[in-house]
DNA sequence: TTCACTGCAAATGATTTGCAAAGCA
DNA sequence: TGCTTTGCAAATCATTTGCAGTGAA
């Protein structure tokens, strides 16, 4: 299990003071398992919800728990950008034409990847991370 | 070699008029060996030699010039898309430090990629593609 | 009280669009 | 001529920013 950010000891526990805006932001996205956002869905669950908080809240909030580990950032689609809530190592299916993506479940290709990406990098660099965006077409 | 658009023969056999601004971009693109562009870097390109087109029009061109599947759109950063004239299977570093892209070269992740990918498609849908970015700190 | 955080509205940056003028078939 | 394509400017969309007001320590 990851930090809970839904307290707020744990929200201190990441630098972040326990505001009303970002306890309830977080307990919309890790309180109900892992899930894919984007600043505007986010949004618009938090109204859904009765959470007072501004857009451009939302938008710092998720760069914040981003920063802080608590999120990844997937980019598939331009120009709008996914924030994950598992941010273990794995990778994503993107449905084109949906625009949704997933989580690539039991994941054979990430072993293959970490196997292969440190034999491979320039001079001078070193591995941040590596995405792979399997990209579909059909059914979601 | 891909076709070769920077004539008038070719360009009419993707379907695409041979008008001046696009045969002069398909000839800063295909005539210099593979390249990144974005929409922007192309247009200055063009302002440079001396090509008069719109922005408006690079971006239709850019577009034009995917669908016909000689361009391959490539997302990395947000809101910024990177075009990529070589449209073999490869896949690409990311210069997190300086916002830039490269092919990664002797392809060993592709292989991998490929062998794997068919494996794990979800019930009803078809590969389109699968998109690696190896994303890298430090020097260019 | 102090400094971080929030909310609003305006600014920004990439991209798209509407439409009249220009160009290719 | 007729249908595409272009260019410009305005529109759009996601995102960021400036700044005054609010709230946590």
């Amino acid at each position: 299990m990851e930090t809970d950010l839904t307290n707020v000891e744990n929200m201190r526990a990441v630098g972040l003071r326990p505001t009303r805006q970002r306890l309830a932001l977080a307990r919309l996205l890790f309180g109900h398992g892992n899930q894919h956002v984007t600043a505007e869905t986010l949004f618009e669950r938090a109204q859904m919800a009765g959470i007072k908080v501004s857009l451009a809240t939302v938008y710092n909030t998720l760069h914040q728990f981003t920063d802080a580990g608590l999120l990844r950032q997937v980019m598939v689609d331009t120009p709008r950008s996914y924030f994950d809530t598992n941010i273990t190592d794995h990778h994503h299916f993107y449905f084109e034409d949906t625009g949704k993506i997933a989580d690539i479940p039991h994941d054979r290709i990430n072993q293959q990847i970490n196997d292969i990406s440190p034999t491979i990098l320039p001079a001078g660099t070193s591995l941040s991370r590596v995405d792979v965006v399997v990209r579909l077409r059909g059914a979601e």
